[in-house]
DNA sequence: GATGGCAAGTTGACAATGACAACATCAGCA
DNA sequence: TGCTGATGTTGTCATTGTCAACTTGCCATC
């Protein structure tokens, strides 16, 4: 069986470059090492992707994928510990996908795949009734959870010893600004 | 005059890499071309950093050190819009110092730098009585107001097309937890 | 069944980069 | 005066992203 045509090469590239990204992190990923795993010429991928950037949204893309699986079904306090437990637990996957290497201006597929699982979030919060403005609101978590997620990666947070109760700790010393009045 | 030796060779690099950095992008930051910039040969650097990613924790230590700036003298909410605006205004940087290129822990300069900024936000709200604990409301500031600035960066937000206005509303929609009991 | 075209892979080349080694320059001091 | 060490320089190497040109082999069409 000649193997001259791989195939999925496609899919085999993202799987090999995925491993490389969360097991060496991003500085290690390269398209030739990569090429390399899946045993195919140092020029294979591009017939697959236009450059390495290409590339990287890809596996962005698949994160936001990822990480929308794992916001699914679940609301307030429990999503936003889930969105931590995802950034802590695909530490370069997130970062790649956070860490503006890619300008989400220029890959579409990525901006689609993001805008996606931002719509989860609001979503979520407006089933709440009880807050002024579910859109706010939901930008606010966001961002709370995000900032937590991406400051305990850098270990900014040495205090966290516990990262399970600090998270829950600190996702509950925060409220969301009521409606005004119940009209 | 021999200009053999550079006489502040450090700080000109410092200089020329800062202007790399925030005008093209740490992909355009190469040690070669900031020694081109400071016209001294592609291996003079080498004598001021140990490798590449020291000079790079230089300019994020520098970044620190602007951003407590930024802070002195401002609580609260003012504090958060400035925190807010450091990062639109230096987004290179910002990135750089939160981008998780950087390992904190190889870097000690890094390290006491950011330590030395967080510091200035626990001690704002430390001064604030009527917070249940300050520390853990500190961590949830911060991580609101990074979160926000890095999603904002990213592009997350189209919605907020006047991003001054959409920094104060999300702000605003958060309260923390008060003291349970003026015991 | 031959044939021609096109997608998918391959080899080869090039410039840029980070890093190492060996050499040059020069200021200050014994 | 002459040494020495810090600061710069030249030379070199492996790695990488990317371009160009060539090869293979499946598929449709005659």
């Amino acid at each position: 069986m000649s193997t001259y045509h791989h195939g999925g090469l496609r899919a085999a590239l993202l799987q090999a470059a995925g491993d490389l990204l969360e097991k060496q992190g991003l500085a290690a990923l390269s398209l030739r090492e990569a090429a390399r795993r899946a045993g195919v010429s140092h020029n294979a991928p591009y017939r697959h992707f236009p450059d390495r950037d290409a590339l990287l949204a890809s596996l962005a893309s698949e994160g936001y994928r990822q990480l929308g699986e794992a916001l699914k079904g679940r609301a307030g306090r429990e999503m936003g510990e889930a969105y931590v437990r995802f950034a802590l637990g695909h530490p370069n996957r997130f970062r790649l996908m956070f860490g503006g290497v890619l300008a989400m201006a220029a890959h579409p597929e990525l901006r689609e795949a993001a805008g996606a699982t931002y719509e989860t979030l609001v979503v979520a919060f407006r089933a709440q009734r009880d807050i002024a403005d579910p859109a706010l609101a939901a930008a606010a978590a966001w961002s709370l959870v995000h900032g937590l997620a991406q400051l305990l990666l850098d270990g900014h947070f040495p205090e966290a010893r516990a990262r399970d109760d600090f998270v829950r700790q600190v996702i509950g010393a925060v409220r969301f600004a009521a409606a005004p009045r119940p009209a």
